[in-house]
DNA sequence: TATGAATGAGGGTTCATTCAT
DNA sequence: TATGAATGAACCCTCATTCAT
């Protein structure tokens, strides 16, 4: 009779729901970067995630919706390093390389759902805005305040700075997807690559004088 | 009297079957980075190439025989940039500048064969091993070797070549995908990457000291 | 109260499943029958069947699988003249005019899918061993069984027992193509083969001593 | 200039269409035996025929006119043995296990293209007519006056000639196929098969009295 | 007449989606 | 709400046949 409150636990059944969503997600992922947006059937998902074909339609609309919802999720799931903006007093190159590496290791977990949905991305004009707001536009925000306020500081040269945070995050997707790639150099060398990026780029962006 | 010269083999008969490959080679780059490779049908792309469907088959085995032939096409197309090494001498920075920008609008013209090629490249293990090394080892080679050259002259940094090389070639590569997002703040600066690149690259790798 | 009782596990949906199954059969048989393996498409039977062409993939993996049951179930369906054995004491004569002219009837019905059959039989080696494991040799083993036992009994004389068989074996195929053939003689005096066939057979068969 | 004339020998012109055409009827034989009649295509028979494959069409309407053309040939080829009729007067077995035996034989050369032939045969209304006519009734009508004669002549015991005539044929038809299903006792004692079913008919048609 | 590339109708098969149970 | 069989549109590919050279 009543409805539920806000803050109220989830009911038995409202838990089983969530639950199973997760697993037709979890099973989506698997197996769209197992085979491929195209490739995959929903059948092979359902089978996965241990549910009727039918049943996967009772969560989302369509194939791509699944896609879609993967895409949100994961960025829902993702804390944006909000940390970033408290690392402007300490030491910047230290800073960043930490900060790079933990983002990595993040992405790491997140490279099958990468790699199913980037191919997709590409393609379908929905997801790519989709994609491109959800991750490209939040996290270069992030990033143009934390680069602007090293401006500002002396410490960063002065730059075009969106310019700037769009060339560090495309080298970022470029790396992920030389990695699906299958390049070996880049996978052997995956602990270096921060280091190496940091040389690259802070001692090109440091004025030099450290106070 | 007539017939065919040493060095002009080709009968009519033999160029109108190249003419034919290209036209058809040409309508599926276009149709593949329209539509995507799964959602292309050949159908389309023998319409757009104005030829009959089952002529496309005379030309190559399948469908993604297809995509895999322009993979082809534009590695013998493209002719390494082997300036690169007699750049050597002169000004790093500016050549630079100069080469990385020559081959941005080169690879322009090349967008739509990569945005078709890209995604499904992907996904394919047997397209991804082609574009591997069609691509990316054989441009890392070339530059691979200018960067040691470089360092062995002092005018670079020692760092990890190879590893560098792929960081770099991951930015490029980056920087396309990003574009193929829809990326507008790359797409409107698109100008500026190399200057901006280079500051970003030199001022980090150049020692500095110049005579 | 309701339920399933023993021995009638079918649930409605099973039954269901197992008389579209069946209908499906019959009209691959029919049209198979009609138009040759070759010039059958899946449409037509699916129209005759009167389920969808994609239906018919759920219950078999292929179309040349259609044929293959098609073999399948009559030899199932096919119960083995067991009595043939039990006929030994009689009078071999009458005996076997019965049961051939049972067995005459008895392949009229199958004629349709026997001639379905038998042209793919002949062209695919598959199929051919599937169908002459479950026809010919089941039928051969029988018939030599009882031709021996005649033998030792003094009734018949003493010949190649399996050779004797396959003859006698390949006169009713034999007959059976050439009914397929058109032949009208054959479509005339169908009645009087048996007596006709007896008449060649034991009273070359038979060792004249008739107690 | 002058036309040719009755029994002029061919024009070299001439000549070569004919070899040409034979060419053409053995690739096809080969082709159709090998891989029946729907799996063989107009470009492997070509191949083989060392012929383009329009040139085919130059000499025969289509696929299919290839089949009738083959079942005429081989009826052109084949004599008939008239010798049968000469037989009369000798011992009947013998000559019959002599017949019989060269028959097998001959045909044993036949053997790939009646595997090609049969099939199609079945399925085919045209086609069958023409083979049905072409084959079984030439032989029937030689057979039956054979039969025939002998019953006048008392050797043989009054029998419905017609049917028992179309019975022997179908044992002869079915014995053939029966090699094509891959019958391995029909194929070892093939060379007793003739014994065999002289002592069945003979010894049954036969009326004993032998003056 | 020979060639062999172009043609395009045709069909087997897949699989996202629906819907009766 | 879960099920999973039914649906049928869609599409790749084959290959007999045609026809310009």
């Amino acid at each position: 009779m009543a409805g539920r409150q806000e803050g109220e636990p989830l009911s038995r059944r409202e838990r089983l729901k969530r639950e199973r969503q997760e697993r037709i997600l979890d099973a989506a992922a698997a197996v769209f970067a197992r085979k491929g947006f195209h490739q995959a059937t929903i059948h092979e998902i359902a089978e996965l995630a241990d549910v009727a074909d039918g049943t996967i339609y009772n969560y989302f609309d369509n194939k791509l919706d699944l896609l879609i919802a993967l895409v949100v999720r994961v960025a829902e799931l993702e804390q944006l390093p909000s940390e970033l903006l408290q690392g402007l007093g300490g030491d910047a190159r230290a800073f960043f390389v930490t900060a790079f590496q933990e983002r990595l290791s993040s992405i790491e977990q997140q490279e099958g759902m990468l790699q199913a949905v980037l191919p997709e991305v590409l393609v379908n004009p929905d997801l790519r805005r989709q994609f491109h707001q959800q991750y490209v536009l939040r996290v270069a925000a992030l990033l143009e305040q934390y680069v602007q306020a090293q401006i500002e500081r002396g410490r960063f040269r002065p730059v075009n700075v969106s310019l700037l945070v769009r060339i560090l995050q495309s080298t970022f997707l470029g790396m992920l997807t030389m990695r699906f790639l299958g390049d070996e150099t880049l996978q052997t060398k995956w602990d270096e690559v921060a280091e190496t990026l940091a040389l690259l780029i802070f001692d090109g962006l440091s004025t030099g004088d450290r106070e």
